[in-house]
DNA sequence: AACCGGCTCACCCGAAGGAGTGAGAACAAA
DNA sequence: TTTGTTCTCACTCCTTCGGGTGAGCCGGTT
């Protein structure tokens, strides 16, 4: 007997592409595809999937409430939420609200079926499949801010974002530290916060996230 | 003879799906898939594929910087984008950028295809598959208005422009070096000529000057 | 032949950049 | 008060970058 899966996605060619991934499994069939939270939950209680595969990021609905909307009307169903980042701090609501694990979009296509086999078979939340880290990320997830948008100047502070913009107009850092008064090393420490907030390698790279962003 | 195409997108789980559903048509090849930016060029010079499938919303380096290196290095690659909305701004400057069109994420498999196609057989970019909105109209304006005349950058040598086109992606010329099979000092003498050339200070005056002329 | 542009490599040297650490002052929030 | 953040500066160690110079090789031109 098959597993029943729904597919709860809003991008319409990742949605078509993962049920192409899921066909060519014998033991999954995918009886019902939604394009939001709502539809989600209606095609729920219409189809009564065995499993739902549900995007933490979509419009009219998001996944955790629909998580939690289906799990109220339907508690035997299993629900992983898909999302992008595992720092997403919607994956512990979703967890909160019900969803059986959750698996990144980063995930590899082997592992993302593994993920789906286990909870399946109702392995608990810290499977081997899980990535690591997870309860440790998850609770970092809760004590930050939820304006944290991972890989943003967002999170750069004032002077951080003037320093990377004296950067990115071609100065070096004496210079830099001329304009703004300081010492080189206060600039040189400046860049350093920036280039680990940034996750980049170096001056250049840090540039040109300022550039595109920016 | 089908058509070598490389995907260029972050998403893993997205990236392999895709890949899956272009396998199956027979006149499609994947030859690699990149999982940012910076790797989408370098792959690129590696496996010279017919067209890439490029993501806008990319880590590291974004599409549209990716566009333009390759674009400057390999001329006659097709590179269409993928993204999620059409209002994005990004896409006209990818276009700008020598994108030959794009692909909304929410496009329907099929339609998906038939975009591919049709850039293949180098049809405008006002095909009846591009969605209507903004960024059609911004494609369409671009199209008709064919300027792009190259500036500083054309006193510089193929090698030069290639090694700018390294630096630029945010490469040391350790890694510049090993990518061409150069020695380190000659990677530091192109620079050296191309800063002269340039009349610029340095890298990164350089690399902005790529960036605004290429 | 002589010449020249482009590509390659080597050496020296000083300047700049970057990792990592520690720490003090000002200030706001809990 | 305690805690946390931001900005500041210093110091070491190491890598990378850039300027300058010289030189060999190859291919095409005059």
């Amino acid at each position: 007997m098959p597993l029943k899966l729904l597919i709860a996605e809003d991008q319409r060619l990742f949605r078509q592409s993962l049920r192409l991934l899921l066909e060519r499994e014998r033991d999954l069939r995918v009886v019902g595809e939604a394009i939001d939270g709502r539809d989600a939950f209606e095609q729920a209680l219409k189809l009564k999937p065995d499993m739902i595969l549900m995007d933490v990021d979509m419009p009219r609905l998001d996944g955790v409430t629909a998580t939690k909307l289906i799990r109220d009307c339907l508690p035997e169903v299993k629900i992983l939420m898909l999302s992008v980042h595992d720092e997403d701090a919607r994956i512990v609501a979703a967890v909160r609200a019900g969803a059986c694990g959750y698996i990144l979009k980063d995930a590899d296509h082997a592992e993302f079926l593994r993920i789906i086999r286990a909870t399946r078979r109702g392995e608990p939340l810290h499977s081997p499949f899980m990535p690591d880290g997870f309860a440790h990320r998850a609770v970092s997830a809760l004590h930050e801010s939820p304006n944290a948008s991972p890989g943003g100047l967002a999170l750069l502070t004032d002077r951080e974002r003037e320093i990377l913009a004296f950067a990115a107009s071609g100065q070096g850092n004496k210079e830099i530290a001329d304009h703004l008064g300081v010492s080189l090393d206060t600039v040189k420490t400046h860049l350093h916060h920036i280039y680990q907030k940034l996750h980049v390698n170096g001056r250049v790279e840090a540039i040109l996230s300022f550039l595109q962003t920016g």
